[in-house]
Order: structure tokens, then C-alpha cells, then sequence
DNA sequence: GACTCTTTTGTGAAATCTCACAAAAGACTA
DNA sequence: TAGTCTTTTGTGAGATTTCACAAAAGAGTC
């Protein structure tokens, strides 16, 4: 063999990554793919019957299975990945059915673009051979980007129509039904707004983390998508394979904990409006989201396990409830004689109300949150109606102070 | 006609008010009458047959009759001319007999002495006329002032102070004070508004009984009392002998129940606001009982035993609730689907559910209300929360969906 | 009419809740 | 420090609620 490093056989132009993944395998003699930043796949070698479970996988969905992609991601092969210049050994994970690979990332400048991936047989590659990975990734990248940029350009005009639908630009459902057609778009059945609202403005680089992690969820289905300082808007449907009901609140917390374990981007809230058929309801199921996170953010016991219009209960009414009590200026006199009742004598009658009632009046629930035998909750309960001189039997009478008494806290703080 | 102003007639002194009328009449060509503060007749030009009931009545009178004054201070008319320097226009108002006008304030720096009155044909009065009657106005100050030096400061007739109270007229406490002294009148400690409304207008003759019925109860202490067409408007204390707490509930249920077994008039409906401390509060303690009227006349049954505004509860809010749910058009999901289910199946599930929750979810008594078994219920439950969606255990919840129950039913009918 | 699916009613045992009574602990006052 | 009032905790019996299971009745379809 030659001492000399190989001249560069990827030193040409391809015409398309087909070639290009073809001329990789002739040269290394080993089970090709090259994917895009999800995961994709764009290109296969054929020809060769040395392959492994995960590969077979990918090629007939496509897409690289969502196990070994999670697989991946808690082996931190990924993240090593984005980070590499060189292409890098990847030992063999039996229970996803993954041999021994060599992977590399396709770049350009700082942007990750997909991966080359090659599958080795019982023969290694050499150093040599590794090193002429890096030549193929530079051939892929401007192949690569070129997919960016047609993709690129479309969502451009995505972003666009987008905005004036969460905006109820159209007036009327045809309207919209042509604009899908223009831009050669297949209308939903069905769609839901997602938003999800960070502590920051959310930069180039979480987007693409983001819109990685949408797509290969594998939990909901994608239609548009748009980033708006620090807020992340969605137009999806369920994923065929998820139950529709929890589709949502699964994505939503999926989203969350990756958000934060993937790529330590923590106190992500999100929220989601309700199903329509009709696209034209586009911007109140925005609204509906919204508000969903709005009330989140002003009450965030209450509505930790909430992500859905739907359960937003009493809360979906405490801003009107609020301004009404701040217009009308009035304050419910058994709060006030229990609030003084509490300054004065250093007890917590407004707060075992609010609990009791919370608790659907149930003694023994509302005793074990407050951390009191059930007889003193008893007796408090029989003192709070005393003093407020309230009828906790009238349930208009009790959800009316319920009302009064969450609405209170509607800008605490 | 002259294009310039005309020159100002009324500069120079009249002998008396009827002097003066007279020259506006010649001027104007329209009747005119002049008042005082209480609305007393003071001088009304003759020599014209174009005039109103609502006139009529005045000059046979020599006062401005009840009806006519409390309507005007309802419109917000009076208090609107005296705080504007010029004439104003007032519209007819045909159930009182008033026909077209256009009024201006007498006034002494800044205190009203009285009001000049004419009545407009059919031929409108020209803006040069209106600025006529400003000087007219300032004409008719020195008689008018003359006139109130005569006179004793204490007035019989409270009903224009009573009304200034229940409008909100005064700005301070202060104010109140002074004109409580000023009149004579003791301060009630602590008062409440009640109010009454009848099935038809409250002729004098019921006036009397009502009247008399309030002072014979022995269950209240009236300090004022007005009759406004169909409704009676009381500031009262508890009577010494009575429980406070329920004093006004008894006087109430007393009043309603004399009125018919006595003097057999029924559907009157009585209600009463909160009991405040300081008189200048006398505004929203009416407006509150106006509330717990309005409310008994949309939900009948459900507050069949409600009186007093604290114990209105949830429905203190039904009006906002009802506005927001009209605005928006949102309808709950759960609550359409369950409709759809009730007609599709000619069943019960959404009255089931009201029922249910009205109950304080107790499946037995709930069960009674609905004559059904309680596993019936039970499963009636069961099938409510699947067919919806909805998760009863969730207080919040359950919640919403009962005010977005009884907020449906805000105008129904 | 047979069949299926939904709804209602009945039965009873286990679990849970309510409430009266009493003792103990705290708080406040004289 | 005793005395009073309020609040908390403990105990336990009786009432109530919950729930699984099953039978019966109704509704709708073929």
C-alpha cells in the first residue's frame, strides 16, 4: 500500500448526494447513509447485504428510529458529534441493533448540516480511511446546503402566512384554503395551537434544537412553526400513533424535559389551545394557548399539571373576575373579617378556607394538605363560618368566596 | 333676520321672576317655567295653550311632580345641568309627559339657585336663543338668591338629598355631614339600602300602605324613602329588637308577604345591599341591591332565598361571566358535546350534570333532586365525564363548567 | 323477534366520613 | 400563677358514601 495519504477522491463536484454516497462506499467498501440534522435520511449506499437492524430501520421509514435516536442522545454520541471536526468511532449498542459505526458530521462554517454515517464490518477502517471521511463531508456540504436553501426559502414564505393566520388576517375560510394550495401546503384535518414561552429570547441555535426535538418526537405532527422572541408557536396535529387526548400534554412535557436534560435550557412553559377543524380558527386556539400560559404565570400551583384550554376551569374567567372586583372596588366582607380575624390572632383561616374548598370540601383531603388533625379542620371550618358568617353548605355561596379569593390573587406579587 | 347677535335683553332689572318670565316668553316664544332647587314653582309665563302634561302638573302643583324629578335624576339630567354653564337640550321622554326641552341652571357663583325650563314647539329653538337664555339665567340670579334669603334653609322634601345619595352626587363625607345637619336629620350609624320592585307602577294609594306596612313591622328603622315608578327604595338600620343578621331577610320576607295577604299585591320581588358605615357609601349599597334584583329575575330558582348581596355568591358575577362568554363565542367543548348527546338520545346528561354539581356533587341528594336511583346517578356521572372529556375530580374544573352552565342561562327566555 | 348496546335499578360489603365528647396544649389576662 | 378562652388532637360509634356485581328494562338495528 501506498505510504502517502491518498489523494482526495471526494475532490470533485457531485451532482447529487446519491453519487455522492455511492463514490463513500466504493471507497471504503462498508454500508453508507448520509442524514440531515433530523435525522433524516437523504441518501443510501445500495449494493452491499452487510447492514445491521438500525440501518434497515432508517431506510424504510426514512428516518433514523426514534429509540436509537434517544439512544444516542443519553450516550452522549450526538452532542460529541456536533462537536467534532473528525469523523468518530461509535462502539456497538446491541439492544437497538446498532454495530460499530463511523460517523461524522457534515458542517458548514459552525452550522451542523446532517451526518455521514458508515456501518463497519468485521474489517475496520483505518486512521487513513477516517481521515478521508472528513474530504466526503466537505463534499456533502454544499449538496446539503443547497436542500437548506430550497427549504429555506419556502418557509419563508411559511413564516409569513403563518403570522397572518394566528393573526386573523383572513377573512375568510376560501381565502385561506387557496393560500394553502399556492404554497402547495396539505391542509389539516384537524390542527391545535402549541405555544411554549421561555426565559429568554430564543436564539438561532436553540431553533434548530428545538425544531430537532419537534420532529423527532414522533408525538405530534408539525405543520408550521414559529419562533417570536422568546416564545415558540406550533400548528400541529396528533401523531397517528399517539392517543389523540394526550397527545398534547405528552409532547408538551416530552418537550419540556428535553428542552432541559438535552440542552439545559430550563423553565420552558407551554401550553395548548383547543382542536379545530376549520383553519380559519387558527388565532383563537392562539388565544386560548396564550391565555393558558398567561394564567400559568399568575398561578402556578393551581396550574402546574395544566397544559389544555380545556382545563383552564374557573381560571379561564379570573382576569374578568379581577377586573370586575377591582372596578366595583369591593372586597367580600367574610374575607375581610377573616383576613383581619388572621393579623390579629396569627392563625391562617383565609388559607384553610381556600385549601378546604380546593379540596372539593373534603375534610380528611383538605386535613392532610394542611398538615392538621381532621377535628381541627372541622372546628376551624365551623369557626370560618362563624366569623365570616358564610353558609359553606350554599355551594353558590362557597364557590363565590372561591371565586373572590383566587381572583385576590391574580397580581399578588 | 339680523345676522348680528341680537343685543342682550334681559340687562336690565326685573321687578320679579314673573316680570321675567314674561320677557323670556316674548322672546323665545315658547312656555317657560321657573324653579328652585327642590323644584318648587317660582313664575311660569301664561298666555300659551303649547304645553305638556309634565307642565301641566307643575303649574297645578306649584312643584315639579315626584315622577317627573326622580326620572330625571335617574337619566342623569339633573345632575348634568348643574354642572353646565349653558342650556342643554333635553329629549322628550314620553311616559312621563315630557315633551322636548331645553333647561339652564340659575346660578350664584358656584351654587345652584334654581332651573329655567322652556318648553320647545315644534319649531326647534336656534343656537342664538339657547345663548340667549344664559343671560336670562344670569337675569333671574339676584330674584332667585332674594328669594332663598325669605326662605327657611330646613326643606321638608328630602327626596332630591335621597336621590343625590343614591347617585353618588356627593363627592365628600363632609359634604353629607353638612347637609344632614342642614336638614335636620339625625346620621344613621350604620345603614343599608333595600330595595323593591313591583309588578306595576306604585300608584299613591299603595304608597300609603307600603308605607305604613314599613312603619309598623317594628323590624327595621327607615331613615329615607322614595318611590321610583315600579320600584321602592329604602335607607334603613335593623330595628334594636331584631337579630341585625337577619333583621332585613324577616323585614323582607314580612314586607313581601303583607303586601300580598293585606293589600293583595304580589310579585313583588325585595332585595338589599351591603350595610355600610359611612352614608357617602349609600351609592353602592343601591347599585349592590339593584344587582341581587336584576339577578333574582334571571335565576329565579336558584335564588328563590337570596336577598342580601353577600349571599348572591357565584352569580355576583354571572353579568361579566355572561359578556365575556358572548364576546369571545366560546362555548365549552364538554357542554356541546353533551347537548349533541342529550338530543341524539333524548337524555338528560346536562341537566344531570348541573344538578350534580349544584349538590355539592353528593350523589344522594343530587340523586333525590333528579328522582332517579343513586347508582343511576352514579353512572350518569360515570358517562358525563366520559362523553365530555371532563375530570369532575378537578375542582377548578368542575367549576367552570358549572358557570359556564349558568352563565348560558343568564338570558334565557 | 333476536341481538346488541345502553340505561336503570337493586343488593350488600367495605371504606370513608361526620360528629359528639373529652382531654390536652396554647394564648392571654389579671 | 391561676383562670379563662381558644385551638388542637384523640377516640370511637354511627351514619353515609362508594363501588363492584348483577339483573332487568329500554332502545335501536337487522
Amino acid at each position: 500500500m501506498n505510504e502517502m495519504t491518498p489523494k482526495n477522491p471526494f475532490k470533485k463536484s457531485f451532482f447529487d448526494l446519491k453519487e455522492l454516497v455511492d463514490s463513500i462506499h466504493e471507497n471504503l467498501l462498508c454500508p453508507v447513509t448520509i442524514e440531515d440534522t433530523n435525522h433524516r435520511l437523504h441518501a443510501y449506499s445500495s449494493h452491499e447485504d452487510d447492514t445491521d437492524a438500525a440501518r434497515i430501520g432508517t431506510i424504510i421509514s426514512q428516518r433514523v428510529p426514534e429509540k436509537v435516536i434517544n439512544r444516542l442522545w443519553k450516550e452522549g454520541i450526538i452532542p460529541k458529534l456536533m462537536q467534532s471536526d473528525a469523523a468518530l468511532r461509535i462502539p456497538h449498542i446491541e439492544d437497538i441493533g446498532l454495530r460499530d459505526r463511523v460517523a461524522i458530521a457534515i458542517r458548514k462554517n459552525n452550522e451542523i448540516l446532517g451526518y455521514i454515517w458508515v456501518v463497519e464490518g468485521p474489517r475496520k477502517l483505518m486512521n487513513e480511511q477516517l481521515d478521508l471521511l472528513k474530504d466526503a463531508a466537505s463534499a456533502a456540504t454544499p449538496l446539503m446546503a443547497k436542500l437548506y436553501q430550497n427549504r429555506k426559502r419556502k418557509e419563508e414564505n411559511y413564516q409569513d402566512f403563518f403570522w397572518q393566520l394566528l393573526t386573523g388576517q383572513y377573512k375568510s375560510l376560501k381565502e385561506i384554503h387557496d393560500k394553502f394550495y399556492d404554497l402547495n401546503l396539505r391542509m389539516p384535518d384537524s390542527f391545535t395551537v402549541l405555544t411554549f414561552r421561555f426565559q429568554q429570547d430564543i436564539t438561532r441555535k436553540m431553533e434548530e434544537q428545538l425544531s430537532y426535538l419537534i420532529t423527532t418526537s414522533q408525538k405530534i405532527i408539525n405543520h408550521f412553526l414559529v419562533v417570536m422572541d422568546e416564545e415558540l408557536i406550533l400548528i400541529a396535529s396528533p401523531h397517528p400513533s399517539q392517543p389523540a387526548d394526550e397527545a398534547f400534554d405528552d409532547f408538551i412535557s416530552f418537550f419540556i424535559s428535553e428542552m432541559a436534560n438535552r440542552f439545559s435550557i430550563l423553565d420552558v412553559e407551554g401550553a395548548y389551545g383547543t382542536s379545530y377543524g376549520d383553519i380559519d380558527k387558527a388565532e383563537t386556539s392562539y388565544q386560548e394557548a396564550s391565555k393558558v400560559l398567561e394564567m400559568k404565570k399568575r398561578f402556578p400551583e393551581e396550574l402546574e399539571n395544566v397544559f389544555h384550554f380545556r382545563r383552564l376551569g374557573v381560571f379561564r374567567y379570573m382576569d374578568v373576575l379581577h377586573k370586575d372586583q377591582r372596578a366595583k372596588r369591593y372586597e367580600h366582607p367574610a374575607i375581610a373579617k377573616l383576613e383581619t380575624y388572621d393579623r390579629l390572632h396569627n392563625s391562617n383561616l383565609l388559607k384553610t378556607l381556600e385549601v378546604f374548598i380546593q379540596q372539593d370540601s373534603n375534610m380528611n383531603d383538605a386535613a392532610k394538605k394542611l398538615f392538621v388533625h381532621t377535628n381541627t379542620l372541622h372546628y376551624r371550618i365551623k369557626r370560618i363560618s362563624e366569623i365570616g358568617s358564610i353558609r359553606l353548605s350554599d355551594v353558590n355561596e362557597k364557590l363565590g368566596i372561591y371565586l373572590d379569593l383566587k381572583a385576590r390573587k391574580f397580581d399578588e406579587k
